[in-house]
DNA sequence: TAAAAATGAATGATTGTTCATTCATTTTTA
DNA sequence: TAAAAATGAATGAACAATCATTCATTTTTA
């Protein structure tokens, strides 16, 4: 038995403080994306996690807290998502881009439980100060990086009167649109077709960058 | 006085059936835009229609019917404003067209409040399938509307290799991540800027019917 | 064996719902 | 037309259910 064996256990009783917290936020992530933010109890997670009653407010003091770090966790597992997407592409923006409408589509970001988790939070998020400031945290480092993108291909291209930083915008809002789209009309819409649409925003906007009219993903024009 | 003034008094007792639901469906509303869903009681619904306890189970049964009636009638006073917006047009698919985006930003449609309804809603659909029922409803004639209007515009100007149902999807998607916007980053985005955003996504796939770079609202090029 | 982690029954606050009662209005009676 | 009776909308206290939280106890770890 190596020194790591006795993490492996799948119940030990008592698990690191860490894990406990993560255990007991991916069942409120569970328990959001099955039965709503409102149905949503300090028993249906416990109950999720397989844990008891008081085990919540052991890890997080409150459920209000709880909510908070599970939207925390799943803003940053969104950033990552995106952040390694990029990692994997060259230095050219425009595949950048493209990799990025990728992610949002992608069946790791974008199933309906993990979107239904997104919808939940933004619901209350006019009423809950903390929940939108880390919402538009991560709407704002989002759209800078598109900007950016989007920025060094108009300097690329010739695109006159192509604001940079109005296609990110248009680009990302497109994206949240199209994952209401996904959950709310789910025979309608789906990733790959959703995926398309964002293509062919990208090559009106941008006909030297991307290609009009494929619905293959990640489509691009080469050697611009 | 005469026979309709009885009717005039703002806190008769005894009102009619039709207004009094009227009276709670709006409570309704503005409890959640100030509390969001979750803190939305029955009795902070009475008590922002001032009425007693026990009001809401008599005109809606339960606090469930009330929610449902509450999203259907935003979901119809949705539908009336794009529909008298159309009405209001001229004949021109083009001119329709602005006149739906416009609509999207107008203030009656999307201030703050209003979205954050919406939000809300969606924000539950997935753990209850009549909300969704009815959201989808609202997307698909939405829909149905927006991609008539494309395909009569594709038909008219030379459009080749553009889908009028993408075009309608990708505009409505943008729609609701802009207002998605409005609702989480209210310093960053305006309806104004919103607005410029959706017409700029039009010009560029229908550069004969809208003009680019303009941002005054429903800017249009004419004699096409 | 001392410290830490987890339990789950208990607690008190909050919630949706019910219902006997009140009262403004309408209808009937004389 | 004035008084009496009937109506049913509205009330608000009471109720049962549900909720988040607490904590004495048990279990596990080191």
């Amino acid at each position: 038995m190596t020194a790591t064996a006795r993490k492996d256990a799948p119940n030990r009783r008592t698990e690191s403080k860490e894990k406990r917290r993560l255990q007991l936020i991916k069942a409120t992530i569970r328990s959001i994306a099955k039965r709503g933010l409102s149905d949503t109890t300090m028993a249906t997670v416990a109950g999720e996690a397989q844990l008891s009653q008081g085990i919540i407010n052991l890890h997080f003091q409150s459920k209000e807290r709880l909510l908070v770090e599970t939207l925390r966790y799943v803003a940053d597992d969104y950033r990552n998502a995106w952040g390694k997407a990029l990692d994997k592409t060259g230095p050219d923006s425009a595949e950048k881009l493209a990799a990025l409408v990728e992610v949002d589509f992608d069946r790791s970001v974008c199933d309906r439980n993990k979107i239904a988790i997104w919808f939940a939070f933004w619901g209350e998020s006019k009423s809950r100060p903390t929940y939108r400031k880390i919402c538009a945290e991560r709407d704002q480092e989002y759209g800078d990086m598109l900007t950016t993108l989007c920025a060094n291909i108009v300097s690329e291209g010739p695109y006159p009167n192509v604001d940079p930083e109005a296609v990110a915008m248009g680009l990302s809002a497109m994206s949240e649109g199209l994952w209401l789209d996904l959950l709310v009309s789910p025979d309608m819409m789906n990733p790959e077709k959703a995926k398309s649409l964002c293509m062919a925003y990208l090559a009106s906007l941008f006909p030297h960058h991307f290609a009009r009219g494929h619905s293959s993903s990640g489509e691009m024009k080469r050697g611009n």
